[in-house]
DNA sequence: ACAAAAGTGTTCCTCATACACCCATGT
DNA sequence: ACATGGGTGTATGAGGAACACTTTTGT
């Protein structure tokens, strides 16, 4: 038995929202859209699934054709949206992703795309297709996955100290931490972080501890109990 | 511009993971397929997308055509599997969703099952295709939705007991509650149910009060804070 | 009278919050 | 010396866990 002629043959696409933090603000990766539709218009990266492709893979390729953006990072499946009322050339399924990413990359354009860049999320004009909406799942997504899971750190680099994450949860929940019962909940929750030993200078004042993320931590399956519950609004 | 002829075109199909609590015991609907590939087997209730359907649409519309079940209920979407590794017809993607339901309807068979009906899933043997990873990540989402919303109350009756709701958080989550403190959490959680000033008689002991959900509220984004958290394992 | 389930009161303890205070560095 | 951010100690309060106890029914 083979699929069903009546069976809708869909085209199918992924795409990514990549957030980072960026100078103490939640910046969303986007890129300028070559092609019509929306051609000129700012995008999340994506495109369409290949043939013999996987949906992660797909997300992986498309990210690195058009910004040049290679993981390390967080990649994990957001929703599905579509097929009707979100292409004007016609029903389209669009399989979006959420990547958790460290700032010290830089994008290139390419591909289909103009330009790529990191962009603050607080400050958006218009987005091509239903990307506003994409976008705010994910950061929806983000606000309630850091509370439960080390995947903050992600977002830091490889060796961070606890105010750099602190940073990363105050910019992504938009909300300030209070820095002294932050530091004590972070290092007495096992499996977070563990110490380098080093320090980090730099700024002025008292040089912080460097960390990492413990060992043996997979951040996409950790779970971290009791959660870090943020402030209801 | 249209859809560049590289575009993968995917079939693409539904899969419903309905969930209730009959007897005590989490309950999830499954077909028996009439149809290759897995005739005969056990499976999720489920079929391919048409042209011109909305994903929440075609599942309705699968759940009604193989099984009768029409909600009230609470849909939404789990996450989707694929195209590749999980159909002997090929590449094909499926969009399951998670249906939280009341148990009062029975199940007729449809389209292409030849059964339909509630089964235990502590007790299941193989399903077709990878249903039982998505089966499994749909229960690990209620068992965490229901934490923080009062979508629990999806699978109890219009009106139920204190006592019928706790047993819907037992089975899912698999542990026991204890009943005082669930009833004061409950009751006390403003926006969950309010009184009908009923009471339901029956059984022995002293017969209990009869609630509903909270008027105006949409079970589908209302959230609860603090949220009821089950006990780490 | 007794069993059984509903519902209330109360105690204990964990943990979040708030904030005083000390530490280690740059200027 | 002083400012600045890192990090610790500690008091207070809210809420979860445990459980004694009362209430209201069926048998």
């Amino acid at each position: 038995m083979t699929v069903p002629p009546t069976a809708g043959l869909v085209p199918v696409t992924v795409d990514i929202v990549a957030l980072t933090v960026l100078n103490g603000e939640l910046n969303v990766l986007l890129v300028r859209r070559l092609l019509e539709p929306f051609a000129g218009d700012l995008a999340l990266p994506g495109g369409f699934v290949l043939p013999n492709e996987t949906l992660p893979a797909a997300a992986l390729r498309e990210l690195d054709e058009e910004t040049g953006i290679v993981p390390p990072g967080h990649l994990e499946q957001l929703r599905t949206y579509g097929p009707l009322d979100r292409d004007p050339r016609g029903p389209i399924l669009s399989v979006a992703h959420l990547l958790l990413a460290p700032a010290d990359r830089i994008p290139q354009a390419g591909g289909d795309a103009t330009e790529a860049g990191w962009h603050p999320v607080s400050t958006l004009g218009a987005l091509a297709f239903d990307h506003a909406t994409i976008l705010n799942d994910a950061i929806e997504r983000a606000r309630n996955k850091i509370e439960y899971s080390p995947l903050a750190a992600t977002m830091c680099p490889a060796e961070f100290t606890i105010a750099e994450l602190r940073a990363v949860y105050e910019a992504v929940w938009g909300q300030n931490v209070d820095p002294r019962n932050f530091h004590r909940k972070i290092t007495g929750t096992p499996g977070f972080v563990t110490s380098t030993g080093k320090r980090g200078g730099g700024g002025t004042g008292r040089p912080a501890e460097l960390f990492r993320v413990a060992d043996g931590i997979s951040p996409h399956d950790a779970v971290l109990y009791p959660p870090l519950l943020r402030r209801s609004m």
